[in-house]
DNA sequence: GAGAAATATACGTTTATTCGTATATATGGT
DNA sequence: ACCATATATACGAATAAACGTATATTTCTC
């Protein structure tokens, strides 16, 4: 990732992206299925944000079979890990997390969850 | 200060905002005038961003005189000021910050600076 | 109280962002 | 080969941010 202060909280701005970036923290791989799911946003919009952050270097992406999971960057540099880190702190005391959260543990059908290897 | 993260990096991801912030981070209060000038932009940008600034509770200001000088939030939520203080350290490294504070270093008849009390 | 300097606000315009819908692409199963 | 599911992208419309210029407000000095 190598994009200037300004536009990495650009990336952080919107609701979509922060609410994503925020689940992918607390739960490491999602796939799109599951934060369209968790987030109750329509499908073509989680992608196109999920792109974005993808584009940015924010997140990385793998495909397995029909799914394709996003999760953070495992190499963010330090600054970008710790003011996550400090958002995830805060955002841990608040409803919106807690309640994606929440939606996300009582999703059906969850891929890789109680299927096969 | 009492607003949603995401609307917190909305205000971090506009460029005159960020470098008024870092500029008040590190050298406490600044009034609009030697902003305009460490910055290059216009006056009624600049004090259009402050009083967004302001109004989000990020920054205070106070007149003296015919100056108003701003500084940032003595009592900011500790997650924001955590954020605030690891983009300070990046910034640190990079030109653009480097050269707002040698521009200000240099600027002539600061208010305040080596006049009457 | 008239003029100058510092700052703030108003207004219309331009530019970015976000959006919903429709459609394309990829994969797995039958 | 065909159909269903998951995901990505294209496109025009709607919304929001940021802008420059002009002007108002405050304060200081004379």
């Amino acid at each position: 990732m190598n994009i200037p202060l300004n536009q990495f909280f650009q990336l952080l701005s919107d609701d979509t992206r922060l609410r994503s970036l925020l689940l992918m923290k607390h739960q490491g791989e999602l796939c799109v299925c599951e934060l369209v799911y968790a987030l109750g946003i329509i499908q073509p919009k989680v992608s196109r944000h999920l792109a974005m952050l993808r584009d940015a270097g924010l997140v990385i992406d793998r495909r397995h079979g029909q799914w394709v999971y996003y999760q953070l960057h495992p190499d963010l540099p330090v600054w970008a890990h710790s003011i996550i880190e400090a958002t995830a702190t805060e955002a841990a005391n608040q409803k919106t997390f807690s309640h994606d959260l929440s939606v996300l543990s009582i999703m059906p059908n969850r891929p890789g969850s109680a299927c096969c290897a």
